[in-house]
DNA sequence: ATAATAGTGTCTGTTAGACACTATGGG
DNA sequence: CCCATAGTGTCTAACAGACACTATTAT
């Protein structure tokens, strides 16, 4: 931000995206196969650079996921993630890499566009087990959108966004336990959420899905953040950091 | 993240630092008064644009702020705090600020470098009152620091570092209390801090620094992050996303 | 009736917050 | 003595976690 006389260096600006669904009771994240080199053939997020010097980020976020997915790209939220910026990590130069979050309901399979050779769900654990191979350094990219999507479970109340516009309770705990990746006892569930004031509000009918008792059904109520949080277990009770 | 055959444009990015610091019992942020156009003569934090396109971005900001405060620059913890990259944020053109923060203890007073006509520490909450007016969108990024930097001391035991070696439980606590900005109960903070093992430990002998009972001292634990959290009293209690 | 899921009641251990109280120094 | 700060004890209300129990449907 200062200095004059001499020419700063440009640099490309990429963006990329973290896309999350809940499909199967899985944490599923987008990917395409990349159609051009670097990487050809290989699994990538969507993304790409910015198109001219005006465009906005998150706008070129949302074209290129438009592009390469053809997403409906409307309703998406897209929320700062990180910059990938380290020397080297493309090897067609000096490339900075804007990474977006996005958490959505149950979206649809996607179509291949152009720029992709195709484009589709992959459960988010057998990336970060490294089971599937990321393009680039892409696979420690999502594994912070998962860490970012887990924290925001418990402090917002981002998890009625991947249920539909009415749910039942355990709709939504099912929603907490695959993004969480642990189990959860319902009773205590239920009542957790249920004294959240706002969190979620009753939508009148009732649904029977395959047996046992109807549950009743609700939808996202107008509390956007959850004070006090739904708490989430110590990840590893005795790891980094803990003692005693 | 594709496509060839056209070129990308490029962007000019720049890095900027959030230096945040406890001085007489206040957060205190380094702005440097810019000795250039655009905004000369204002207050900026320290920042500028790469140095050449091979330059990380981290080695940037250190090399920045050893430019423009003669900071010693080695021991800071920089962490990446966002991307400001609004079209039209920089009158020069297309600009991508990176921002880092760093937090650290009683740093001294920073001497003038060479690209700007100084450097000084300010009270944060007279920039983020608008007392105190920053070049570009600055301001906007003092206060997500600051945001920042409050959530870090519930989570980790980043407090420890404000102090010097050794510091008393009162000193701990008026960390909290400057950074927060609330007042805390002695008594309860003393038990709440104690109880967190391995957040820190006894140091031998007592101080005794103006009247009343000499208090123990204390040095930084091993533990890094604080499982339970230091809890934060909510900031307003039916604020936004509060109801009831 | 049985299975299965929804929803309620209740106990227990822990904790935040309030605050009385004791301890130990300097005038 | 008094004052000020350090440190402890203790009560209460809220809450997480465990889990028995009741409710309501399909078969």
């Amino acid at each position: 931000m200062t200095e004059d006389r001499w020419t700063p260096p440009a640099v490309l600006l990429a963006v990329d995206l973290v896309i999350l669904t809940l499909r199967e009771s899985h944490l599923q994240v987008l990917l395409v196969e990349r159609g051009v080199e670097p990487y050809k053939g290989a699994l990538a997020l969507p993304g790409g650079f910015l198109r001219d010097a005006e465009e906005d980020l998150t706008a070129a976020a949302r074209r290129e996921l438009a592009e390469e997915a053809a997403m409906d790209v409307e309703p998406l939220h897209l929320e700062h993630l990180g910059v990938y910026g380290e020397p080297g990590r493309d090897p067609r130069g000096r490339v900075v890499s804007v990474a977006y979050l996005a958490i959505a309901p149950g979206l649809p399979e996607p179509v291949a566009g152009t720029d992709a050779a195709g484009a589709r769900w992959q459960r988010a654990d057998r990336v970060l087990s490294g089971e599937l191979e990321l393009a680039f350094d892409h696979r420690r990219i999502v594994a912070d959108g998962v860490e970012k999507a887990r924290a925001k479970l418990e402090h917002s109340a981002l998890a009625t966004a991947f249920c539909g516009p009415v749910f039942t309770i355990a709709d939504l705990q099912r929603v907490y336990e695959a993004v969480w990746g642990i189990p959860l006892d319902p009773r205590n569930f239920y009542r957790k959420v249920q004294k959240t004031s706002g969190f979620i509000v009753a939508a009148g009918s009732e649904r029977k899905v395959t047996t046992g008792r109807p549950a009743r059904l609700f939808r996202a109520g107008p509390r956007t953040v959850l004070y006090p949080p739904m708490v989430r277990p110590a990840e590893q009770p005795n790891a980094k950091g803990r003692e005693e």
